[in-house]
DNA sequence: TCCCTCATGTAAGTAGTTACATGATTTC
DNA sequence: GAAATCATGTAACTACTTACATGAGGGA
């Protein structure tokens, strides 16, 4: 996963190890997290089985070391990227793959997008079962916060659910906030 | 901090592992995992380590084993949760922390989720600054997912705020998702 | 001159997943 | 009688963090 997260990082452009970390940070760097310590013995192996290049190039007295993806490293990561959506394997940090599905052509990112859509709207669904059958009054201190979570988890996917619902038809992000309420 | 999680689920009540991880999912299982290969050898460590004492029960022919807090389980716990709040270890998680506040009494708890308000609002002034400097027009589609990624960050931080500042005051819960759009 | 950011790497240790392994109880 | 859930554990492997280690470049 963090491996096809680097090769989505570069295949377009040359990147050091140190550009792709800031690339994904601002990126995802709220929710998903890199060490440098991961990073670069990834680079290694990536480059190792073929899937990057690595090209070296002194600037001033640094040796900088450019990386790009081979025609290997793009076909495994799109086969990555275009496989039906996994709640196993997808389930948390599907935010990385949608993250990177401008890499796919339209039919297929919204296909997947749909099978995103559904998923989360069937764990809503059962959510709101439990929410149904829940009691709020009266909750002791311990009762109250425990709950808290859950609402906080049930807030999350409805918002997770607009969120797909919104991104799906490719609607203009700068009106995506300011909608909350419709 | 699982560790921490695992003395707070027995705190009041004898729980075997498996009713342990039952609890931890019902709570905050989709936003935090536990495998049962991670919490056995923990429930043995703590044990071991004198923050939990273990109970052995037949029940039928099924051996249960009861674990429960002692006195120094119940005080590594309180310290943990009562310390001041972190971005640096809290960050993510913080939802772990509320999930367990109830136990906390209930001045060091408001001062808490005031600490964990100041810390997300700082955030979502941060991401504000950003989110002004963007161009949301003419994007490709690569840049279009990419930024859907920050605004989904955005929203999360958004509603992460309201519901902080909703559970901070002790509002009743089954009023939390109705009030979105105040 | 000092500090921050840029830039790359290793290595020890920690934590966590997954699979292996087993068996009882309950519900349909 | 089959399937799902209850119940506990180990062990190999994988992944990740943290600290160690070093040094250049740019701005105040």
């Amino acid at each position: 996963m963090f491996d096809y997260l680097v090769i989505g990082m570069v295949l377009h452009e040359e990147l050091t190890g140190y550009d792709i970390k800031k690339r994904i940070e601002q990126g995802i760097g709220h929710l998903y997290k890199v060490s440098h310590g991961q990073l670069y013995p990834a680079l290694k192996k990536l480059t190792a089985k073929g899937y990057l290049t690595m090209n070296e190039q002194m600037q001033g007295k640094m040796l900088k070391k450019y990386y790009m993806a081979t025609e290997a490293g793009k076909a495994v990561f799109l086969d990555w990227l275009s496989a039906p959506f996994d709640p196993n394997t997808d389930g948390d940090n599907y935010l990385v793959k949608i993250f990177l599905l401008g890499e796919l052509p339209k039919e297929i990112r919204t296909k997947r997008l749909q099978e995103y859509e559904f998923y989360t709207q069937q764990l809503l669904g059962q959510l709101q079962v439990v929410e149904k059958q829940l009691s709020t009054e009266n909750l002791s201190d311990r009762e109250y916060f425990e709950l808290s979570a859950f609402y906080f988890s049930y807030q999350l996917l409805q918002n997770t659910t607009h969120w797909i619902q919104y991104i799906k038809e490719e609607r203009p992000l700068a009106g995506f906030l300011q909608n909350e309420g419709d």
